[in-house]
DNA sequence: TCTGGGGTCCTAGGACCC
DNA sequence: TCTGGGGTCCTAGGACCC
C-alpha cells in the first residue's frame, strides 16, 4: 500500500503556526502582488471563496466577514514543508517516499506486513501535528490515484475519519468511485471533465464502464493508466528525486511598465535567477526563452505578447552569458508603446555542468565564469539573496507585499532556512 | 485600480533519412 | 512526368498538477 500525506490548506496552516489567533477564523493567502487567492481555510471556503479568486473581486466579502488576508511567504512554507517531510519519511525505509509537491508526499508502506498501517499513519499524522502544528490528511490505498481518492474522502468527512482513511477492499473502492465526481479524479482537468460529461461519464465509476478503446481515443495513454490505477492496478511507481528539466522565472508587475529600461531590468533579473537555479543543480542550459506581455484583462488597451527562444552555441549557467542572451532576445521582442504587465525567462534543454559539448567555432567562456559565479552564490547564501548581483539588476523587488506580519519578520530573523527541495508539478 | 507562478508529460505533425 | 513505404527525431502546443 501507498500512503499520501497531504497538508490541509497548507499555506493557511503555516500562517496559523505564527499566530494561533487565526484558528477557526476565515483566512486566505494571496499570490504575488496580492493578486489572487492561493490557499483558503475551511472557514474561507465555506464563505464561497473559490480557489484562484482574484482578490480585488472579493474585497467586499473579505471585509464583511473579517477574512484575514496574507501575502505568500514562501521561505516560511518551504521551511515548514521540510519539517513535515523529515517527520514523515522517518516512518518508512530510506527511499520509500516521494516528495510530490510542497504540501504532499507519498510513502511506500510495503515493508510493514505485520503492523496495523492505519494506526501507524494515525501516529504520523499526530506527530506532525504535535511537532509542527500542521494538520494533515492521510489516504492509504494500493495505487497513487486511489490514495488521492482516499485523501479526498478524509477531507470531505472530517468527523467520520479522524484524518486517516484506508481504501483497501474492492467494495470500498466501488463505493468511493460511485461517489467521486469525474472532475475530481487526479488527472481529469477542466477540459476533460467537459468531454466526460458530454459522453455520460459523471462519476469516476462511470469511466470504468467505458471500453478501453474509447478511453484510449479520448484521453490517450494516460487515460488507460488512470483507469487501471482506479481499479487498483498499479501503473505509477514512486519517483526518485530528479533534477529539473526546465526552469522558469516569471512575474506579473504590480504596475504596468511603459519604460523600456524598467522592463529590461526585470527580465535581466529573471535571467539571473534562472542561472542561479541552474548552478544549484549543477546543470547548464542549451536554450533560453524570453517573453513579455501586456495585461490581457485590459480590453481597453492594445494587447501585445511575444516570446523568443535562442539556442546557445555552448551550454552555460553563467549569469553573465545568460544575461547577455536575455538582453539580445529582449531587444528583439520589445516594442515601444505598450503597457507591459508580465514578463519572464525560461531556460531548458539541460546538460550536466561537467558534460558540456563545446562548439568548434564559438568561443567558450563558461569555465572562466564558473568560479566567479560559484563564489557569488556562496556569498549570497551566507549573507542573503542578491547581496552580490550583476550591475544590470536594481536589487529591488518590484512586486508588492503589503501584508507581512511582525511574527513573520521574527521568523526570518530567528530561523536558518534550509534550501527548498521539492518538485513542482 | 486590482486577475499567480512553476512545473511535467503526451501527441500530432513536420523534417529528414534510406 | 509519374511517384512508395517505412522509420526516427524534433518541436510546438495542449492538458494537467499544485
Amino acid at each position: 500500500m501507498y500512503a499520501l500525506v497531504d497538508c490541509n490548506n497548507f499555506f493557511v496552516s503555516c500562517e496559523r503556526t505564527l499566530d494561533p489567533e487565526l484558528d477557526n477564523k476565515p483566512v486566505v493567502v494571496l499570490s504575488n502582488n496580492d493578486g489572487c487567492v492561493v490557499s483558503r481555510s475551511k472557514e474561507a471556503k465555506d464563505l464561497g471563496i473559490p480557489m484562484a479568486a482574484p482578490a480585488f473581486k472579493y474585497k467586499e466579502l473579505f471585509k464583511k466577514h473579517d477574512v484575514q488576508c496574507f501575502s505568500a511567504k514562501f521561505e516560511l512554507y518551504n521551511f515548514k514543508s521540510q519539517r513535515v517531510i523529515e517527520i514523515s519519511k522517518a516512518y518508512v525505509d530510506k527511499t520509500d517516499f516521494e516528495v510530490y509537491s510542497i504540501d504532499e508526499l507519498f510513502l511506500d508502506l510495503k515493508s510493514f506486513k505485520y503492523i496495523n498501517i492505519y494506526d501507524y499513519c494515525v501516529k504520523i499524522k499526530d506527530e506532525i501535528n504535535e511537532q509542527e502544528n500542521i494538520p494533515v490528511s492521510i489516504g492509504i490505498a494500493p495505487t497513487k490515484t486511489l490514495c488521492k481518492v482516499a485523501n479526498r474522502i478524509v477531507k470531505e468527512f472530517p468527523d467520520k475519519f479522524n484524518g486517516v482513511y484506508i481504501l483497501d477492499t474492492s467494495e470500498k473502492i466501488e463505493k468511493a468511485l460511485k461517489w467521486l465526481n469525474i472532475g475530481d479524479v487526479w488527472g481529469i482537468g477542466r477540459r476533460l471533465a467537459v468531454k466526460m460529461k458530454d459522453n455520460g461519464v459523471f462519476k469516476a465509476w462511470d469511466l470504468l464502464q467505458k471500453p478501453e478503446m474509447w478511453v484510449r481515443k479520448i484521453m490517450g495513454i494516460q487515460g488507460v493508466r488512470m483507469v487501471n490505477e482506479l481499479k487498483g492496478i498499479r501503473q505509477l511507481e514512486l519517483d526518485a528525486p530528479s533534477p529539473k528539466k526546465s526552469i522558469a522565472v516569471t512575474r506579473s508587475f504590480m504596475e504596468m511598465l511603459t519604460k523600456k529600461e524598467e522592463v529590461r531590468e526585470r527580465v535581466e533579473t529573471f535571467g539571473m535567477y534562472c542561472s542561479e537555479r541552474l548552478r544549484k543543480q549543477n546543470t547548464c542550459c542549451k536554450m533560453v526563452t524570453v517573453f513579455v506581455q501586456t495585461n490581457r484583462f485590459r480590453k481597453d488597451l492594445p494587447e501585445y505578447r511575444k516570446a523568443m527562444t535562442r539556442i546557445l552555441p555552448n551550454p552555460t549557467n553563467s549569469s553573465i552569458l545568460i544575461g547577455r542572451v536575455v538582453n539580445e532576445l529582449f531587444e528583439a521582442i520589445y516594442k515601444e508603446g505598450f503597457h507591459y504587465k508580465r514578463a519572464g525567462v525560461f531556460v531548458n534543454d539541460f546538460v550536466p555542468e561537467d558534460q558540456r559539448q563545446i562548439s568548434l567555432f564559438e568561443e567558450d567562456t563558461q569555465n572562466q565564469h564558473l568560479p566567479v559565479m560559484k563564489a557569488m552564490d556562496a556569498i549570497n547564501k551566507k549573507f542573503g539573496k542578491d547581496k552580490v548581483r550583476l550591475g544590470s539588476m536594481s536589487g529591488q523587488n518590484t512586486f508588492g507585499r503589503a501584508k507581512l506580519s511582525p511574527e513573520y519578520e521574527a521568523f526570518l530573523k530567528n530561523n536558518t532556512l534550509p534550501e527548498a527541495n521539492f518538485r513542482f508539478h
